[in-house]
DNA sequence: GTTTAACTACTAAACTCTTAGTAAGTAAGA
DNA sequence: TCTTACTTACTAAGAGTTTAGTAGTTAAAC
């Protein structure tokens, strides 16, 4: 149902959760292009679109305009994961795991420290 | 440099990949949507797209273009997956990983099976 | 109070993605 | 040889993405 994130859209996302509390679309302009890389209304255009694809939500204060997550980034980390799975690994989360671990993608120390990530889990924690 | 898969490309690498063997339009439009789920000249703009983009090789033999995958699946999965982890996990592989790991997105199951996976990596393998 | 700065809403252009039609050529069958 | 089937190359439309300008409003500064 909801649209998935671009690449532009994820950037700013990813601003919004960092820098929390309601930013405005100047908060963001400052915080992610201070030498001017975007222009305030490109910005203001793409988080309309956010609102628009629920993203989002907008509530105006006074003149301004603050926006706010709709969703916590994990959770939408964890939908953007499950699509790009889809697409790229036929829906399986443990292909892309494994793809990781076969090819050379994962260095020895990437390796070393997943093996330790991985005995601290539980595996009675899952859902 | 090379621009990423869309949706619809994945499709058709895909069954590039898993027909081999040069396959044509026709080849690729019956073994995908063999009830006519797209028109063949559908197929036939993704896949020189595909080429434009790099990802397959054209050549005519006869009447008839055959498209050859420039690179394995893997090294094209490695490269996407490259993409997804900068875009949404800041570029850090174990990030994914632990998201996977941390966030309900795998099942118990999922889980066991990953530390059986991964307790038969020799870390020394790694790049 | 008039200018200046900031913000919003609206508009739009260039580009990509997805979809598919049409015209023209070739090959095979009747 | 005439028709039919298949292929290619080209074209295009509608939607979405990325970019930003403009017009109008409000608030602050002088």
């Amino acid at each position: 149902m909801k649209k998935s994130l671009t690449s532009l859209e994820w950037e700013i996302m990813t601003v919004v959760w960092k820098l929390g509390g309601r930013p405005s679309v100047r908060d963001v302009l400052n915080y992610a292009y201070p030498e001017g890389e975007k222009a305030y209304t490109t910005v203001q255009t793409i988080m309309n679109i956010l609102v628009d694809k629920g993203y989002l939500k907008r509530k105006k204060t006074g003149m301004v305009n603050f926006y706010d997550p709709v969703r916590k980034k994990n959770e939408t980390l964890r939908k953007e994961t499950d699509n790009f799975v889809n697409k790229a690994f036929g829906g399986s989360r443990l292909a892309l795991v494994n793809h990781l671990l076969d090819s050379d993608a994962l260095s020895r120390e990437e390796i070393f420290d997943l093996k330790k990530m991985i005995s601290g889990k539980d595996s009675n924690t899952g859902k």
